[in-house]
Parts: C-alpha cells; structure tokens; sequence
DNA sequence: GTAACAAGTAACCTTTTGGTAACTGGAAAT
DNA sequence: ATTTCCAGTTACCAAAAGGTTACTTGTTAC
C-alpha cells in the first residue's frame, strides 16, 4: 500500500493522485531508470546526468517515503548504496511501458 | 505530429520528452478532462475546481500550441470556447488509461 | 442604470523547484 | 602527506510555477 506523502491526502481523482506521486520533472525518468535492475546512486546519476546530485538525493527520499522504492545502504569504504523498485513501484511499469511507447513513436525524430 | 515547444528538442529519451510535453501539475489531468468529449472552458474548471482559471488558460495554450488539442472560439455573446483533443491527443488516451487504472487500483481508499 | 454572463488578461506576489559550489566521512593508493 | 573513492549534505541563490484580485468585452435581463 501507499505510505508517505500519499496517504495523507483523501484522493477523489486517480489522475491526480497518481501526479502527487510521481508528477514531477524526474521522478518517472528515476522510475524507468529503475524498472528492470537495482542501481547505485552514481549508476542513476550517470544514466540521467541532466538532474543534480542534491535533487536526485531529494527525489530518491520522496519515493522511498511514498513506498516506491527501497534503499539499501552497506557499510563499507567508500560507501555503497542501492536503489530499487518496491513491488509498488514495479506496477508502476504499465504506466511507464506505455509512456515509453508514445515517446518512441511520437518524439523520437526518425530522420 | 508534434509541434511547438517539444519539436524543438532533440529528445534522446522517450519518457523525458513525455514530461517535457505533458508534465507539470494539471496537464494530464485536463487531457482525462477531455479524453471523450469536448469541453467549454467553464466546464473544465468546473471539473478541476482545483485549478486557478489563469493557470488554466496557460495550460491550454500550451497544450494547444503541442498539437495536443484544438481551440475553437463562436463570436457569440457571451462568448463561447471549446476545447478538444486532436488525434495526437487521443493517441495519449492509452498513457492516462493505465494512470487511472493505477491510480484506482492503489490511491483509492475502499474504506 | 446596473448586474450577470463567459472566457479570459494584467499586475502582483508567494511557493516550489532546481542549480552551484563547497564540504563531510574513513580507508586506500600514490 | 595528499588524493581518490562514493554518497551524499549544507548554504545560498535563481528560475519556474502557481495563486489572488481586479479588470475587460458586448449583449441581455432586472
């Protein structure tokens, strides 16, 4: 189930809930980032190197707190985490498929 | 196909340039809005009582000048505006259908 | 003669979001 | 003795997003 930020808010439209949850300019390009593998902070980093370092540590925290993703953080020098998808964040993937579909047939220049 | 501010991009990520055209906090929601019918510019506040007319109407223009829908204006008195999703805006009509369907399946209290 | 209607716009302000640069930690390699 | 590794945090600042209130327009109803 939904925790954090979410659960609070008594939702009477799916759409917009679904926004406050993952609307954003990162979050589902973090998601699909995540969808099939768990990463480290510098992996995601790499992969979507236009967001900050400060903001993607921000946007991470959001979509643990929301139940979407876990961290897992191991004690050891230098320091490794990893970042991945909850069974809630992964039935997020339907939604993402289907964002990715409409981007590589309406956005992707062919030429 | 696409116009406006997202031609301009060279989108290297389907899901990015997605956001870059319908991210932001109400423009998925006004394409559900109007997903099956067209809708008077009243109506669709009436709809996202949420949503300020101002912001509104920023949206709209923006979503119009994407190619997502179309702004047919009647020289009556008083005045009279529709909104409707062109083809390119129906072909996102899979993308909001699987938001709903998350959105009822996890945000919805069954309380 | 004034108010209401629809669909906005203009001026102004607040909140949210995002960016940069510098710094932290302890162990390891140079 | 200093630099590198990684995963951040802190302080500070700029830009974007969004909100509020008042105003416009021309005709019709009270």
């Amino acid at each position: 189930m939904v925790t954090g930020a979410a659960k609070k808010r008594e939702v009477k439209c799916p759409v917009t809930g679904m926004i406050q949850l993952i609307g954003g300019k990162w979050k589902p390009i973090i998601l699909y980032c995540l969808r099939s593998d768990k990463r480290r902070f510098g992996e995601i980093s790499a992969r979507i190197p236009a967001i900050s370092r400060k903001v993607l540590a921000e946007q991470l925290k959001e979509l643990e707190e929301d139940g979407l993703l876990t961290r897992t953080q191991y004690n050891e020098i230098p320091p490794r985490v990893e970042y991945e998808l909850t069974a809630l964040g992964k039935s997020l993937n339907p939604v993402l498929n289907e964002m990715e579909k409409w981007g590589m047939e309406n956005l992707m220049n062919k030429s």
